[in-house]
DNA sequence: TCAAAAGTGTTTTATATACACCCATGT
DNA sequence: ACATGGGTGTATATAAAACACTTTTGA
C-alpha cells in the first residue's frame, strides 16, 4: 500500500466570499441559507466539497455556481483553514477563495444545496456557520489590503464606470474619503483608463464621462516594474 | 453516512520553503533528498502528510523538525496548491508553508523520512520533485512582496544586527542597490531599531554598531496605523 | 600604512496634500 | 431657478533621491 494511505485523510472543501457594492455603495457579502446539517437554515459562505477529480479552483467555480448561479468572477484564492474543530462533525479542511462581482449586471439563482441566496452589508451581517466570521474578516482584510496595489476594484464595477463611481468604491472599501481632485491627478495620471467618450444616462444631474480600465495596458506595464497603487 | 463521506478525499500534506541568509548574503532554500517513492533521491520541499488531529500550522512545523531539526522560526502560510496531476500516485493537495531562519545560529540536522538536507542559492537550485519548483517561485515572490511593506527582513538576521547586514538582506531579497545614507536615514526615523550600545567583533576594520528590531513597539504602532515600509 | 567597511548632511527633485469655485443637466 | 453631482488648477509641504568624504580598526 503506497504511503499516501499510512493516513486517515480530513475532508476537503472550497468556501467562497462574494464581495459586490450595491447601488448605494455599500458593500456587501452573498451568503447562503444552508439546507444540510449542520448548521441547517443558518447562513454560511457559498461552498462545498472538493471532488477527486476537480482541481481547487474548478470547485470554488462549481460551488459559486452551482449554489448562485454566478459565473465568469475574479476569484482568487483567500486562505487555507484547517483548525481541528471548525466543523462539528468531522475533520474538515477548507480552501477559502474570495470574489468579486459587479453587483448590478449579476443576477443571483440558488439552486441545490442552498435554499436561498442573499445579499448582506458586511456591517450588518447574521451570525455565520462555522468558522465562516474567520473566513470573512480575513477576506475583508485581504481586500482592503490588495485593492490599494492592484487595480481589482475594477471587478466591483461595470466595465463603463465613472471617475466618481471609482472614488466612491475606494472610500467605501477603505473607509476614507478621498480628495475629488487629487484622487482624479492620480488615477488619470497613471494612464490606465480609456476615455469612452460616452456619456452617463438617466441622471438628474450633469452627465459624468464613461471609462474602461485597460487590462492589456496595465499587464504590460506591470511586466516592465510598474506598480498600481492609489 | 454523514454528508461528509459522500466523496473520496484527496490527500492532504504540508510543504515548507524555508528561507536563509548565508555569511555572503546569499538567499538559500533548504532542500531535502527524499528517501521515499516517488521521487526518490531527488530534492524536495521538506514537507509531508497532515495527520488527522493536527493542525496545519502544527503540521508544517511538525515536519519541518522531523527533516531538518529546526524549530521555532517564522513560519507563514504561503498557498495552497491543488492540481489534479501534481503527485503522480495519486489525487494530493498541499498546503505550503514559508519559513524564515536565521541560517548562522541554525543547525540542520536531517532525520526520518529525509536522508539528507541542504542548503542551496535560489539562483542555482537542482531539479525539484513533484511541482516543488512552482511552490518555490510563490514563496520567491511573496518573499519579494512582503518584505517590502512587513518588517519580515529581521527574521533572516541575528537578533544583534549591524546596519549594513541589513541593508545587504534588503540588497539581496529585492535585487537591488541601496543609497547607504538614504537607506540608514529611513530605517532610523522610523525608530524601530534599539541602539545596544554594542559593537561587532572580531572583524578586520572598523567595528560597527549592533542594533535590534524592537517588536514590541512595532505592534504598537501598527495598530495605531502605522506602516512599515522600505 | 594600507585595506575595508563605518559613519555622516545637504541639495535637488518628485510626490502628496490642501483647498473652492463654476458648469451642465434634469426636475 | 434650483438642486445635484461633474469637472478643473495652484501653492505648499513632505518625502525621495542623488551625491563624497572622513573615521576607525585590524592586518
Amino acid at each position: 500500500m503506497p504511503h499516501t494511505y499510512e493516513f486517515p485523510r480530513p475532508a476537503l472543501t472550497v468556501d467562497c466570499v462574494v464581495f459586490g457594492l450595491d447601488e448605494q455603495n455599500l458593500l456587501k457579502v452573498m451568503l447562503i441559507k444552508r439546507n444540510l446539517t449542520p448548521f441547517r437554515d443558518e447562513w454560511a459562505l457559498p461552498g462545498g466539497f472538493v471532488r477527486i477529480s476537480e482541481s481547487l479552483e474548478s470547485a470554488a467555480m462549481r460551488e459559486l455556481h452551482e449554489e448562485t448561479g454566478i459565473e465568469k468572477v475574479f476569484l482568487e484564492q483567500l486562505y487555507t483553514f484547517g483548525d481541528l474543530n471548525r466543523d462539528p462533525r468531522d475533520r474538515v479542511v477548507t480552501v477559502a477563495y474570495y470574489a468579486l462581482v459587479n453587483l448590478a449586471e449579476q443576477k443571483i439563482r440558488p439552486q441545490t444545496d442552498a435554499s436561498a441566496a442573499a445579499w448582506f452589508p458586511i456591517s450588518d451581517l447574521p451570525p455565520l456557520a462555522f468558522d465562516h466570521d474567520r473566513i470573512l474578516a480575513t477576506a475583508i482584510a485581504r481586500l482592503k489590503g490588495k485593492v490599494r496595489y492592484e487595480p481589482i476594484g475594477f471587478e466591483l464595477l461595470p466595465k463603463k464606470f465613472t471617475l466618481s463611481q471609482l472614488q466612491k468604491l475606494y472610500e467605501t472599501v477603505l473607509n476614507t474619503k478621498l480628495d475629488k481632485r487629487n484622487f482624479r491627478k492620480k488615477i488619470l495620471s497613471m494612464d490606465l483608463l480609456i476615455d469612452l467618450n460616452e456619456m452617463q444616462k438617466d441622471v438628474a444631474h450633469r452627465a459624468a464621462k464613461l471609462y474602461r480600465f485597460d487590462e492589456q495596458k496595465y499587464r504590460k506595464l506591470k511586466q516592465r516594474g510598474f506598480n498600481f497603487e492609489i
